[in-house]
DNA sequence: TAACTGGATTGAATCGATTCAGCTTTAATG
DNA sequence: CATTAAAGCTGAATCGATTCAATCCAGTTA
């Protein structure tokens, strides 16, 4: 079926060890023997079986990549950062979609260890995860993605997410705004519930009041939801923050079919200020952060930590979001 | 480092013959050797190594897919039903971004066949490619993805992209416009040549006249920069018809911006019906393709090419798009 | 008791690339 | 010419799971 190392060597008339040498230390092979191999090789159509090599080594050139959910484009944003990041290295990325679900995620965990990929890139959607724990004990570098870690147990690379949720209640404050509704996903996913945090201290300091309409999911779909559970509020707030942008534009639609005027009537913040934030139907105001970068950071530390071995030290990296006006807000 | 079978074995004590049993043929195991070999695996915390089996079957669990740009929403939507797919059947999937780049494109080749992958999903940014027939050599099953195959050397999954153009401009024509821009990339896209062909078609028909607008790449920035173009075209078309969302979405802004009003001026369609379409500045309209089940159906096909083996018949898929008509395009 | 049966178990051989101790060849030196 | 060093090359052993022919042994039959 396929060409073995062995059919190269006899074919060359040389030895196995001689042609692996020719693949990995070709200084030390004699000029003549090196081009006779190599066109050998090329003849053949030889490539080195993976898994062949691998079993030696034991370990891949491969990172796995969990994320919550790669159709919300700041996923795929970080995934083509982190791409691009392993791809420097000469690492492959197996990208694995958890939906949100533990059961997915755990799944995919098993896989990713019997692929023996060398290190794992993951946002967990619980905060929860000794998972992380047995990667370690078998070898597999892990790093925290979007999620900082406490401890020093693992490299992660984050935003500032309690910052990101006081600015932004800030902002909406300082527009007039003393009614919100904070639009969120479930409390377990570490990154709601850090800027939930945000919201209810920034809310404390500057005397508004939220309103927390949590749902399961955070999609748009959701985000409709959303819109008819702020219209039946009994004070209906006159600014809405949600935890993501495609939970703004959902709500940004819900609003608007109920023919509520955006940005008159209610303003609506988002946060992660994705690609299509600037093109909606009232370009969305948001919190940005840096994904792509998030995504190459993440790729760099991981791999170093795969590379240096026992004198790698982890570290936290934490960017700082920030505010992106639009047209989605105003003052009241 | 890490628990073999061989430490199972030896701590099991039996020989291991039967812990392999053990793992894949159970039912041939006495139920108390089986009962403590599970016990030992267990408190061993034994996971098999998965090059050592891959290398001895030859083959792996995972698929390759090869999309030209994962940040558009089109091809993410593909990527999860192909994720979906392969995961039903219990494949894991190695997501690779080409970028619009046929060296990336071979870059990628080079890492899967290393991987030893048992099949790829490509959607080649270039027509001619040799390096299918490659792999196919190789033993690795290649499907194409958004692309139909002519002849009978693969699977296929692909959406009539001729149809497609003419049902566009057959819309617009209906609608009064007789002088459309036509915003695409490279010919040598066969999604873009094809539908090309559509709107060429279609425009001898119906006697609308075309005015192509060619960049390189078929993001929103090369949409922006599209638009300028239009609007120094010796007579500026009531229409434009885009060969992707994407593209459509950064005209819509680029025109905006120079405060042409949409769609009253200029009507704008594009194509592919990304989530994102809807909540547009003006909701686009656009030619829907079913990204989602495309992923899927390509997944199913691969997959049982790779399983039936010599018994398989190749199957072209053809679906067929459809207008979905929203608010950026308007009779004039 | 010997012969036989078949279920359970064994362990050497296998997949393909890498490594490294040891061998061969060549060149250089006194 | 003998000695030594360096450069080039060889091939058996290795990684870990799987396979399968060979073996073992408890139970059955004549």
């Amino acid at each position: 079926m396929s060409v073995s190392l062995r059919d190269v060597a006899k074919s060359a008339k040389v030895s196995v060890g001689t042609v692996s040498n020719v693949l990995n230390r070709p200084e030390i092979v004699a000029e003549k023997t090196l081009n006779r191999v190599r066109e050998t090789i090329k003849e053949l159509g030889f490539v080195p079986n993976g898994f062949a090599r691998q079993l030696r080594f034991g370990n891949s050139r491969t990172i796995g990549l969990i994320v919550p959910d790669v159709s919300n484009p700041f996923f795929t944003e970080v995934a083509r950062g982190v791409e691009d990041g392993a791809n420097k290295r000469d690492y492959a990325v197996f990208l694995c979609n958890s939906d949100e679900s533990v059961q997915k995620e755990e799944r995919y965990i098993n896989v990713l260890i019997e692929q023996q990929v060398r290190g794992v890139l993951f946002s967990p959607s619980d905060i929860k995860s000794n998972r992380m724990d047995e990667m370690k004990g078998r070898g597999i570098s892990v790093a925290l993605l979007d999620q900082e870690q406490k401890g020093n147990d693992h490299c992660s690379v984050s935003v500032d997410d309690v910052y990101g949720g006081r600015i932004a209640i800030e902002y909406l404050s300082d527009l007039g705004h003393h009614n919100i509704a904070w639009v969120c996903g479930p409390e377990s996913i570490p990154q709601v519930a850090e800027r939930g945090i945000g919201v209810a201290k920034a809310a404390k300091a500057s005397n508004v009041k939220i309103e927390t309409i949590r749902g399961p999911l955070m999609n748009s779909a959701q985000g409709e939801e959303a819109a008819k559970a702020i219209l039946d509020l009994p004070t209906i707030p006159t600014a809405v923050f949600c935890a993501n942008d495609l939970l703004a534009l959902g709500v940004m639609r819900g609003l608007m079919a109920a023919k509520v005027k955006v940005p008159d009537q209610i303003s609506i913040l988002g946060y992660d200020d994705i690609k299509f934030a600037s093109s909606a139907a009232i370009p969305l105001s948001s919190i940005s952060q840096p994904a792509y970068q998030m995504g190459v950071t993440a790729a760099d530390l991981l791999l170093s930590e795969c590379e240096d071995g026992e004198s790698h030290q982890h570290q936290q990296i934490k960017f700082q979001p920030k505010l992106v006006e639009r047209e989605s807000t105003k003052k009241r």
